[in-house]
DNA sequence: TGTTAAGCGAGACGGTACGTCGCGTCTTAAT
DNA sequence: ATTAAGACGCGACGTACCGTCTCGCTTAACA
């Protein structure tokens, strides 16, 4: 009976996020910053987020844009040409502290750990349909736990670039691939 | 002619530090905390570290104690031996906020992310031994990057128990390590 | 196809607004309160008064039944049996609270001011009528301002008991209004 | 053993207070306004004063100067005298308002009400003293007790000048001043 | 073996951001 | 067309930590 929430201001609320994350970094995210440059109260942001780091994450999950799905005949190829677009994404230092900060922000909260973790999921559902593509040709071991092989094929790609910020060359990323690849494949 | 840094005032500070992390979690560290817990001055706090951040690093630093490294002669019982260990550890919630916090504050600060990898790679060192002395039993290829394969191996374990905060069984080790060996040995 | 303003939706308002002073004292009156209380909209609430401060004095108008007019044939007698019964009803702490926010509000606003006074004269129209009897009687010098008299007898009580906060005994009361009376009086 | 309060901190809190209360009204007074006037941080007010209202008394305080204690001989000419200084101040509005926002507040709050009442009273005080005199002299019924007196004395003008908002010519100070002498006076 | 410069505890300081509250206005759906 | 419900922009609130700055007091190294 009442008025809705306005799709409006969430969505202006969000846009301003984006544009501060851009050009201040996450250490300038601020609900106080977002309510400013947006023109959307502070209260109001509090109505459609339970707290700035919810926004933040929502913020977030507009920034990253989906992957295309490679579809090349072999998991190999699939995976580098996957790898070499996702990589360079992940370079700018800036998205960095940005993940990291949201990450960190999910590790106390489980709501947000869990929105966080969906809109991972779907991120990363390329490597999911590439797998089930080489499976269904034959190319990996059918009988193995596709949430692990998911693991284990992001987790190197992530904590190298993540938790250890070094450089991923294309050679580097090769090698990984041949690693992931040779222990998924049949021999 | 001056009088220089108490180490015990620099000790106070990292027992009340590891104390209100134990206690309160990662959320209640806060410099005040510590110097009103502690009973040593703020004054002296960033006269021993040069942030707020850089303590808590340092608390973190004494918090994790080294691990033995496995030797029972093949590459996948000394990762299993030596994960079954690791993992445990990390299952606790406040550790892993904690690491996040670390993690995230390190994004931020070039010089906290190199203090924090040292302690990282120090504390990883078994399996970079584990590693070579398979080499030299002429298990594993000789020629690999291993740096590379630190990120192959620690990797998805990290990523599944931090990121994704999913549960890693006895099972799932066991798994993991399968592929993990399955690629970096001999046929 | 209009509709008039419902004299009930007023009517509820007052009484939620009576009933959260009563209960919270003044300071938990607020729009937002009596609108939840009563069920009225802010909207209609705005629609029937000015603003929260009208509502509120509207609401204290209510609050702040009529007084009987003693005649026992001496101003002094009648003043004290007056007396009597006004200073008890604002001896309660809210009702002075109460009193006083009105009062602070009435000052920063002229109309709440002209609606406030014009209650005030009326509650207090049994002194004026005591003293033109008394005047009628030859009790009273004639050609006193009525105005400057009111003043002269309810300033004393008022400022006692709202502005200094301090007691007023039967004996007090008893003094007092022999002082006013001595000075209104033939020798 | 800490280090002292700043009194420099407080008197800049409190000058930029009077400032604002002078140039805006009560209205305009607020703890932010006050902190970016004064650059005092309002984490340093909120040292100093309990609270916005503690701020606004003090801060009001200091704007009352103390008036001079006329001695002429009678003690209506000595009330008139007195009179005729201290009502044109109470005639600028913004200082009725600021008066009533501290009575408000201090309606509420039993300490800021302390501090006010020893406040008006030492304000007030060359009325007790005047009427002391004019015992002295035999002028005044010397049984009378003075407290009562002092609420008669200044009732009467608070009363008019503050809560009923009306005029006090020359004239009706001296009607006023008449009555009160008549009562006090032995005749 | 004093002197004396530093370290030390305590906590005040200027900041920035937080999340909440109340105001008076505006929007929607329902009557 | 009015209502109940409640979202909206606004602006103030009082709090929490930050990292810096005074305070007196204590203490170790030098003279």
């Amino acid at each position: 009976m009442a008025r809705p929430l306005s799709e409006e201001a969430r969505q202006k609320a969000l846009d301003a996020a984006l544009e501060i994350i851009g050009e201040l970094g996450i250490d300038g995210f601020t609900v106080d910053a977002v309510a400013k440059r947006s023109g959307v109260a502070k209260t109001t942001i509090y109505r459609h987020f339970a707290s700035g780091n919810e926004l933040m994450i929502a913020a977030v999950d507009c920034m990253v844009q989906p992957f295309a799905t490679p579809n090349t005949g072999s998991l190999a190829s699939d995976l580098e040409a996957f790898m070499e677009i996702v990589i360079p994404i992940m370079d700018d230092h800036s998205m960095q502290r940005t993940m990291m900060s949201v990450l960190s922000a999910a590790a106390s909260d489980p709501e947000l750990a869990r929105v966080h973790h969906e809109l991972m999921q779907e991120r990363m559902l390329p490597i999911r349909t590439m797998v089930e593509l080489a499976q269904g040709r034959g190319e990996v071991l059918p009988e193995l736990d596709l949430d692990l092989v998911m693991d284990f094929i992001e987790g190197p790609f992530f904590f190298r670039k993540m938790i250890r910020q070094q450089a991923l060359t294309g050679d580097d990323i090769r090698s990984m691939v041949d690693l992931i690849v040779k222990a998924l494949t049949l021999p």
